[in-house]
DNA sequence: CGATTAACTTATGTGTACATTAATCAGTTT
DNA sequence: AAACTGATTAATGTACACATAAGTTAATCG
């Protein structure tokens, strides 16, 4: 990563800090110790730090810094509620201006999930994680509309929290044949796109939505 | 406006600056010029600019600075078709939870609406704006959903400058009766809420958004 | 001994000097 | 005359010093 923009720099990395779970719920991310970890002065780090507030990833206490928003079932309520329709809408949006090879990364997406090795491991974990990212927020681009894919962006990321430390993958509710459901439901939705069904693709990504809630909610 | 918190105070400035159409689409804010004007350092006005950069309210060209964003048929398209379905959704959530004194404000608001005098001076418009604003956000509110408030709140004021600039209230489509359709919308809108039919406050504000741009766009 | 308050610590909040760079304009060259 | 090049300028970008306030600990008083 360039540091030509530090701002940029520093909203970049923080978010990746973050992804990459060093961080846990409830953490004071403090500019001093971002600063000297990212060999920047405050000002970027406090400027980055200010967008992810802004953007309602990060939360904060007044003279008291930003931290990770705590887990809360009212508020996961509310956003997988959010993201349902909202990548309800999207994935219609997709199905509708889909290009075959957005079609086909999403089936490389889905393959590479479905041969995921070592399930329970924290490295599958991880892996998992970032298909999915992929995969949600690759729809959302493929719906060629900037504010949809905002938002699904947003949502996507908030609810990340919760997807990490509270996801049953692999440890959760499996089918009779003992599949886990999210595959199986990714592989439904990119054939919807792929047919261009744009009802189908949207209702099969609510309820996939749905079903992520679900099987999360048991665990909060 | 207090300046306790100067971050705080730059913000709202400079977003009633723009509501109240100090800019033209396109127009640079420049720091150093808002920090004399709002008697401020540079700092908290950078700040507030970041914020809203990173919300999208305003863009930036790098080393250049801070715009409102340039009116664009294609970005009206995409603003308007995620603002129909979500604010479908957003008044769906309203109508299932919306309490009394709510559905009460809802109604003196579609009240002054139809009030409104002198239709094309300006002083019509603006509050036209206002109370447009007030009972779109309103609903939001009545969601009792933070997610949906906010992509809500955010595409509504990312639309402001289309309205602002085209909208053809009182100047453009009426119906037989002499009505423009926007206050017969909102009465609509919120007696569907009223009686918490759900389905039908989703399917008549997805309506009303389509209207408005629809009658949006012959201007564009 | 417990409660209140004062001092201290630590982090954010703020102003400002200086660095950097994109755009502009003038002067030179072909 | 058109096009390139370099100096100027006017804005953002960055660092840092100092101000302020929240939280914590320790000392004092009832």
């Amino acid at each position: 990563m360039s540091k030509s923009n530090r701002d940029e720099y520093a909203y970049k990395a923080i978010i990746s800090l973050i992804l990459e779970n060093h961080f846990k719920p409830g953490d004071f991310l403090l500019e001093t110790e971002l600063a000297k970890f990212l060999e920047l002065s405050r000002t970027p780090v406090r400027h980055a730090l200010g967008q992810l507030v802004a953007e309602g990833f990060l939360d904060k206490k007044k003279k008291k810094g930003c931290f990770i928003p705590l887990p809360n079932a009212e508020d996961a309520k509310h956003l997988f509620y959010a993201r349902e329709h909202i990548e309800g809408v999207t994935a219609s949006s997709a199905a509708r201006y889909a290009t075959d090879e957005g079609v086909q990364s999403l089936y490389r997406l889905v393959e590479r999930e479905n041969d995921l090795k070592n399930p329970g491991t924290r490295e599958a974990k991880m892996a998992y994680v970032t298909i999915n990212e992929n995969f949600h927020l690759g729809i959302a681009r493929m719906s060629r509309n900037k504010y949809l894919e905002q938002y699904c962006r947003h949502a996507f990321w908030r609810s990340h929290t919760y997807i990490f430390f509270f996801d049953t993958y692999y440890s959760g509710l499996k089918e009779a044949d003992g599949q886990v459901t999210g595959p199986r439901q990714h592989m439904e939705i990119t054939a919807a796109i792929e047919n261009r069904n744009e009802e189908k693709a949207g209702n099969l990504m609510r309820q996939h939505v749905r079903t992520t809630f679900e099987q999360l909610f048991l665990k909060i």
